[in-house]
DNA sequence: GTCTATACACTGATAGAC
DNA sequence: GTCTATCAGTGTATAGAC
């Protein structure tokens, strides 16, 4: 039960709302791209006249552009595990397991993002150039001090970055051709285990961390 | 120069018009998405009157088909190289190669797919649930019989497989973002056999299959 | 802050002259 | 087989009453 009816002031009403729209845009941007999702279709999943959308982002494009942005800031935070870590089978080893469980728990997300990619990132070409090029050198630099400690082989760090993006993200953004190629079920706890086991052994002795 | 002009037949006329529109549909699919591909747009990439696609294909909906259609009988016929192979290193070598040849030459057919898929696969829906479910059982029993033999760890044969999928389509599909992390500029000869080479010494490695 | 009614642009598709 | 003209439907966005 809700206490004695106090009146939302202005501002609760106004982050409600925009809490409801974003998460009804990532569902349906991911479900039907941006062509697809229609500003109808949205507003019905959020439950809120059309009109209302425009009331609190002025067009369809900014309303994409918040959700593109919220998702990069959850890839980014998933990597803090990666920095701390004294070698390679703990920083990686727990790099994949949070993002393979972005992955489960998120999955409309990455779809968004890999959408916007595949279209040449017209909304997030900024971020691509700063924020992503600064990451990814540091966590480059990361793996090459490994390399250099004598901790795992010689890879290039640049390929094993994007081997880890590819290998976690692929069962988000092709979730729906894993689950039809088993028997059309969506993972249970046990397999989605055996995923995390399957992409850890191959890659950490891949590289030559594993003794 | 042509020789003394002999008119095309109708058949090749058909034949001809086809072909450029189906190449002018799967480059604009994989830039705009099938919501953003406006058959005008595919019409002026193709040098064509909007009425005649509607002419050679009936709608929006069966033009896409035979684009998603055609990728994936290349997807299948990558895969040649694999069965024939007396081991791993041979066959996941050559399926390796062969994927990232496709990721690098035909990248929007491949951009089409995965678009396709994260949509829920509403036009290909079938065949992911007859030919790609029969083709990956296949496969998984090709590698299941190279671990009896011992000549690689006992992986999990269709992890690997969605292993193999992730990282050669990734150089496709977010071939934008590879880009832009190489200061804007496309891969060149020696960068994609560094790709190749990355790939292939990890994942062998990582299955054991290296001596 | 909410929501109905509507303006305006554009899309897929077709008719019909050539 | 080609192409202009056009229709019906739908999309984004806004005006204005409440």
């Amino acid at each position: 039960m809700n206490q004695a009816a106090r009146p939302l002031s202005k501002k609760e009403i106004r982050q409600e709302n925009e809490r409801l729209i974003l998460n009804a845009a990532e569902k349906t941007f991911a479900e039907a791209g941006f062509g697809g999702a229609t500003m109808q279709l949205i507003a019905d999943v959020a439950g809120l006249p059309k009109a209302n959308l425009h009331y609190y982002f002025p067009t369809k494009e900014a309303l994409y552009r918040q959700v593109v942005q919220a998702i990069f800031q959850d890839w980014l935070k998933a990597a803090d595990v990666f920095d701390a870590a004294p070698g390679p089978v703990e920083g990686i080893g727990a790099y994949i397991d949070a993002k393979l469980e972005i992955s489960r728990r998120h999955p409309a997300g990455s779809k968004v993002w890999a959408s916007e990619v595949m279209h040449r990132a017209p909304v997030i070409q900024d971020y691509l150039e700063t924020t992503l090029v600064e990451w990814t050198e540091g966590r480059m630099a990361v793996i090459q001090r490994w390399i250099d400690e004598g901790k795992m082989d010689a890879v290039n760090p640049r390929h094993l970055l994007y081997m880890l993006w590819a290998t976690t993200q692929h069962y988000a953004d092709f979730g729906h051709q894993i689950e039809t190629l088993n028997s059309g079920k969506p993972y249970s706890d046990a397999q989605w285990d055996e995923v995390k086991t399957s992409v850890k052994t191959i890659i950490l002795k891949g590289i030559g961390a594993l003794t």
